[in-house]
Order: structure tokens, then C-alpha cells, then sequence
DNA sequence: ACTCTTACTATACAAAAGTATAGCAATACT
DNA sequence: AGTATTGCTATACTTTTGTATAGTAAGAGT
């Protein structure tokens, strides 16, 4: 699928590092992951409410983002048999805990920005 | 450039936080955006040398990236009068940083393949 | 004048990612 | 039978990202 080559073809650093990076990538790179995860985390669990909450999100971009985090073991999808029927997408514990990752990004994103003296964009 | 969507368009996420993620993501993503700095990392300032430590990069997005980067203050350019003529990329003390961020990935990639028992890819 | 080296640029094309718009299937309610 | 709600799928299209291949510019060496 993300056929990105990193250190490895490189030189020396393991090669499990750097799937792991590349299975990191997966989860938060594209237009709309982090906005289905963030709304998710926010407490929006069913379809319709991630749509609403997404502002310009298409249905057909929704449902395929969703069904890869599900594939990549980040959330997952429960069928509730109500009526209507109401089903329920949650972080994995582990998809949890993809906020440290975030975290990071925002600590040097915000650092550089600092020390590289950019004012707007 | 790059018009993710994120936390902010969703709720109270603070908008810098946003942006410092968006910068972080402009700087690793893409296909050839972690080869190359890994590249440089490793020793390899010129563009001779990261171009035959890449496999099959091509010169246009060698120079592209390269541009990008340090448009994104996390490499310099500095033009050697030698001959023939040297020119070396280098990381600045803000693009060595960006270590973090990738040790955060590695961490999180190497306990989301355990916890998710993933056994090849 | 010709060749070599380094560091690229130009043009055309292909593939991947995202958008726009419409419609479907299941169930219940009236 | 007709309408509403939820959770999607289908098809065609545009934009972005990356590839392929060739060529350029500047200086030194022969």
C-alpha cells in the first residue's frame, strides 16, 4: 500500500524500525486520519456523528478511512442491532496510545516554529 | 501546500497545536522525505552522495525534497567554491530534533505490531 | 575544442489520493 | 404503500504526487 523507503534501504538501522515508522505513517498520514481519530477520541462514535463533526468529509472518504483504521487495528467497529441500527467505531487501547506520537509532533513543531522564527502561515 | 484537516476543524484542539502537527507531518511525509534526511544523518551532505545511497531516486525529486526541506528550516544549503563545485546539506540544530518524533513512531509502530500480533508485512 | 564532474532543470507521463454527485439496503413508523 | 433514519456503495472525475528520460550550466583538465 505506502510503499515509502526509509533508513534502511539506507544503511544500518533495523529493519523493524523502520516498518514500525512506516505503520506509524499509515495511521496519521492523509488528508483525513487525524480528523476521523481526533473526533473519534472526542467522543463522536457512529458515522453519522463523525460526518457531522468533519466539516466536508464525503461519505465515500469516511467509510474508507474507517475501514482501514479498523484494518490497521487503531479502532474498531461494533454492530448494535437497534433501530436503527447503530454502529460503533472506538479506539483500540493501543490506538490510544498513538497520542504520545501526536504529542511528540506537536512538541517539536512547536519548538521549531520557535527557533525558526516563522510568524504566520 | 499540504491543507489537512485537523484537530482544530473538530473541536477545542488549540490551533497551533494544529499547525505544529501539520509542520511536523510536511517535514517526514512524502516518499523520499525520511530516505533523504536519514541520508544526511548518516554522513551524506552531497547531492552526488544521497542520490547513489538512494536507490532509484530520481535527480527531480532529489531536488525537489531538498528544496522543501530547507524551505522547512530543517536543512541548510551551503555552496563550497571548490572545483568542482561542493555543495552540502546539512541538518539544522531544529531538523536534528525531528529524532524525537521518529523515536516516538518506532516506540509506538514496535508495541502496536506486538500488542496487534502481527507477524509479517 | 572536447571531455569530465557536479549539481541540477525541463517536459511529458503514470499512478495515487481525494472530490462530486447520486443512489442503495435494511428496518421501523405512519 | 410512502417516508424517515442510518450507514454506507458506485461511478466518474480532478488534483497531487511521483516517474522516466533527456538535457543544461559552470568550471577544470587534456
Amino acid at each position: 500500500m505506502n510503499d515509502l523507503l526509509t533508513i534502511s534501504e539506507i544503511k544500518k538501522c533495523p529493519v523493524h524500525y523502520v516498518l514500525a515508522i512506516n505503520d506509524t505513517l499509515n495511521v496519521i498520514s492523509g488528508k483525513w486520519k487525524l480528523p476521523i481519530l481526533a473526533s473519534i477520541l472526542y467522543g463522536n462514535y457512529r458515522y453519522k456523528d463523525i460526518q457531522a463533526n468533519i466539516d466536508k468529509i464525503t461519505p465515500r472518504m469516511l467509510s474508507k478511512e474507517l475501514k482501514e483504521l479498523e484494518l490497521n487495528g487503531v479502532i474498531t467497529r461494533n454492530v448494535y442491532d437497534s433501530t436503527p441500527v447503530r454502529i460503533e467505531y472506538k479506539m483500540t487501547e493501543s490506538g490510544k496510545n498513538i497520542l504520545s506520537v501526536l504529542d511528540a509532533m506537536v512538541d517539536w513543531g512547536v519548538s521549531h516554529r520557535k527557533s525558526t522564527f516563522k510568524h504566520s502561515d
